[in-house]
DNA sequence: AGCTTGAGCGCC
DNA sequence: AAAAGGCGCTCAAGCT
């Protein structure tokens, strides 16, 4: 059973149930007062609760303890919808571009009014978008029930996602600010009172200006550190550390040492402590769908990109723990269990797909298997990786074969799609209009030159794209069932819950006494989601779990 | 003064 | 040694 939604989060609100059947019940109005109260209530029959946005609805419910079970995501479906080569007719795709085709909104501003006013048009009615989603659904489940299946399993898995982004949002990460200080201090110095550089990084600077003898050096500016790098007669084409890494001269320790300790302190220093810690908790915004390939992305904070350095500050409160578990080579188990290769998963029976590669004779080194399958899943063209890339398709044909149709197709500029049915974005007309020109009759070679090279990188972008996209499935599916086995853990004040999901990575906290069930619940989590996508065929999705009081203690 | 762009580097 | 997919964030530079 459905509930849609209409109305505004904080006032009144108008409930209409749907049945599995299509039937509609009287829409019932909900004056704001007795909006979270008729919603908790209803709760406890399980709906899908169907609204415009999970981030401008469930935000208010969770700060009043209303925790739902399950959703749908209009905005967030109507885009997979609306690309999917698998509804490419429907009438939602060929409709001209409506409220509902907005990105998600900018940071900060939560309040999209755009589903807000009342009453709502036809465009705009969350009630009329649903039933037109529905009958795109039933549309494609008459020509084709397992795509359909595969869809609409998405289509759950992503709103449950939208869920569960808030829920973190919600409990937060357990951050201590005291470690989190001493490490700023330790690798910094003290944090200066008035501004200005902490006295650590100065003394670096002082030390690269005198070896450089450029006393009036400002190392944070690239021309001028350029400059004076060229002047100490060292030939480099920029600043980067990779490039700075292979000189030999008496710059280049405290150099490097300066520019780690300068990344550390603008991204991840004192002032991103006071914007984004507050009460010992991490809150960052995630944007679910935010990436094209399905993947998640943040708003602000930089969850996704916590250096190793500071992970040492994500800690358990006492009396819990953190189970912190990751899926191993997932990207290369997904493409061995979509094109059914068996060699491939059977190299991945343990948890390191890579040492398979070796046991299996495919590759002599580790090291080789994992370079050659970067290259297999990003498309390599130079280089060893590109070399190796023989062997591969040798020993896996169906894998590799997967990966270089998806690459062919993106090259002649035709939308791939994941095993559940998201769709890549078709190539911008400029991309067109340069093909266009590469293979007309009076193409220069520059023109030739220019067509292959986009063709080939918009290949690359289609050739990862199914392998990125189905993995962030995967992922999304491992973590809703996760999520339904922790609701059975613990009392509801004091359950275990997840507070970081890193596209194939989980972080649970949990009550300490909890921690082998927690354990279990995410490889049970991970043996379903597995089963969901890809039936019985026989892949392991090995995970490596570490259950710890801080997070640089895991992997 | 305020905006965009590119370099650089952190993560998967 | 760098490369090759997806991102976010920050700073300085360069622009209006």
């Amino acid at each position: 059973m459905f509930i849609v939604l209409s109305g505004s989060p904080r006032g009144a609100v108008t409930l209409t149930e749907v049945s599995d059947d299509g039937i509609l019940s009287p829409p019932v109005h909900v004056e704001p007062a007795d909006v979270l109260s008729d919603i908790a209530r209803r709760e406890r029959d399980r709906p899908r609760w169907v609204w415009s946005d999970t981030t401008l609805w469930y935000p208010m419910l969770l700060e009043s303890g209303v925790a739902v079970e399950r959703s749908h995501d209009l905005r967030l479906c109507h885009r997979i919808l609306r690309l999917a080569q698998s509804t490419r007719n429907s009438e939602l795709a060929e409709r001209s571009a409506t409220p509902w085709d907005l990105p998600p909104h900018p940071p900060g501003q939560r309040q999209n009014t755009l589903f807000d006013d009342e009453p709502h048009d036809d465009e705009t009615d969350p009630l009329e978008e649903f039933l037109l989603q529905r009958r795109v659904l039933d549309t494609l489940a008459a020509a084709d029930p397992g795509a359909a299946f595969r869809l609409r399993l998405l289509l759950a898995a992503e709103s449950c996602g939208a869920l569960i982004a808030e829920e973190m949002r919600s409990r937060g990460m357990p951050w201590s600010a005291e470690v989190h200080a001493a490490t700023l201090t330790e690798v910094l110095g003290p944090r200066p009172q008035f501004g200005g550089r902490p006295a650590k990084l100065e003394a670096l600077a002082d030390e690269i200006r005198s070896a450089l003898q450029a006393p009036a050096l400002n190392p944070d500016s690239q021309p001028d550190l350029l400059r004076a790098l060229k002047k100490a007669g060292l030939g480099v084409s920029g600043t980067s550390k990779w490039e700075l890494r292979e000189l030999r001269h008496p710059v280049i320790a405290p150099l490097l040492e300066y520019k780690k300790g300068a990344r550390l302190l603008s991204a991840n220093g004192w002032a991103w402590m006071e914007a984004w810690i507050t009460d010992g908790r991490f809150r960052p915004e995630y944007v679910v769908g935010g990436v094209v390939t399905g993947r998640w992305a943040t708003r602000g904070g930089g969850a996704l990109q916590l250096p190793a350095q500071v992970r040492g500050a994500v800690r358990a409160d006492d009396g819990w723990t953190l189970v912190v578990a990751d899926a191993s080579q997932l990207e290369p188990r997904i493409i061995a269990a979509m094109s059914r290769d068996e060699a491939m998963a059977k190299a991945g029976r343990g948890l390191d797909l890579y040492q398979g590669l070796v046991d299996a004779g495919v590759v002599n080194t580790r090291a080789h298997a994992k370079l050659a399958m970067l290259g297999a899943l990003y498309g390599a063209t130079t280089g060893e990786s590109a070399q190796l890339m023989p062997k591969l398709t040798r020993a896996f044909p169906l894998a590799i074969g997967l990966v270089e149709a998806a690459a062919r197709a993106g090259e002649r500029g035709e939308q791939v799609s994941t095993w559940l049915g998201r769709s890549s974005p078709l190539p911008s007309d400029g991309w067109r209009e340069v093909q266009r020109a590469g293979a007309s009759p009076d193409a220069t070679p520059a023109d030739e030159r220019r067509a292959r090279l986009a063709a080939r990188d918009w290949g690359r972008f289609t050739r990862n794209f199914v392998a990125q996209g189905t993995a962030a499935e995967w992922a999304m599916c491992w973590m809703a069932g996760l999520r339904q086995r922790l609701c059975a853990l613990g009392d509801a004040d004091s359950r275990p819950h997840l507070v970081l999901f890193l596209h194939d990575e989980v972080m649970v906290h949990s009550p300490a006494p909890l921690a082998d069930q927690v354990a279990e619940a995410i490889r049970d989590a991970a043996a379903d989601a597995g089963r969901l996508l890809f039936g019985t065929f026989p892949v392991d999705f090995a995970l490596s779990v570490a259950v710890v009081s801080s997070y640089d203690q895991a992997k």
